[in-house]
DNA sequence: ACAAATGCCTACCTAATCTATAGAGATAGG
DNA sequence: CCTATCTCTATAGATTAGGTAGGCATTTGT
């Protein structure tokens, strides 16, 4: 399960991909917009900016802004930020190459680990081919294909 | 990530697989052989019994056994009765339909849930086509495989 | 019938993590 | 200098994960 952190950095990256002008979007604006706890969010675009996602403006006429183009940020990037590494065993935690599970005994031949690496490599590769654009993209589409279904009901 | 508790399910599910005889196996046997806290994996193996997974015997000369062959035993049936049904966003839950996430808004149009579904259709891919017996047979293989590796290194 | 071996059940505890909040500080613009 | 804005540190509450304790129920062998 992904945690909220995680949903509200998604959320508010969304909205920032969309509504990107050039000119900085205040925390204020996200967190109303996007229903996310304004303090809480503060310190979650703080993680997106010390992980390169986003840069910031202090002071009057401050704000957030997406540092990297939408279609060159991977979800597993976000993902990654937030989570601290997204693996599903301690030991195929891409940041902590060192750590091995107590429970592995031997973790070239755990089948727990071989297993569990089969599931991180099906992960990575739709959390690698997939940008933030891309899912608003979708999103965008989806909300036009509803919107279209009620045209016709109408 | 996965939680201890389905770790060690696997675990002691390895083992039975393993070490079936047709006999029932301790659960003190499989506490100490592999390194599961006796008190919590009493409670893990009930889980697993509920699940249809395993059969216990009470009594004198009593234990657990599987209750299916490990070749009919997916991981992710595995991991679905530890975790309660393996999902990344409360809407994508197998088990409750109807549970929607407040943070989605609309659900059909919710960008996150899109992708998420992605996501969980490829780790289901990789859950549903590996069973017990594979884990098991994986690990053996790595294990003759270093084997094999040590003899000639001597 | 009884004792021993075994799983079953309920309750509880502790520590960690997640979520959220408060408030003072730093910085920029006008 | 004043205001709007992000930044940082600390902390509090809720939830979950991990683990423990003790007594109950059932079966088997004698």
């Amino acid at each position: 399960m992904i945690s909220k952190k995680t949903k509200y950095a998604l959320k508010a990256l969304g909205y920032l991909a969309e509504h990107s002008t050039g000119e900085p979007i205040l925390i204020s604006e996200l967190a109303k917009e996007e229903n996310i706890p304004r303090k809480f969010l503060e310190a979650i675009l703080v993680s997106l900016r010390k992980g390169g996602i986003l840069k910031s403006k202090i002071g009057k006429g401050g704000g957030y802004m997406l540092a990297v183009p939408p279609t060159n940020i991977t979800i597993g990037r976000i993902v990654g930020i937030l989570e601290g590494g997204f693996a599903l065993v301690e030991c195929l935690n891409d940041n902590n190459v060192e750590v091995v599970c107590v429970e592995c005994g031997d973790p070239t031949c755990c089948g727990i680990r071989l297993v569990m690496g089969d599931v991180k490599k099906a992960i990575d590769s739709v959390f690698e081919s997939t940008t933030l654009a891309d899912m608003v993209e979708r999103s965008e589409l989806a909300r036009q294909h509803k919107s279209k279904i009620v045209d016709f009901s109408i």
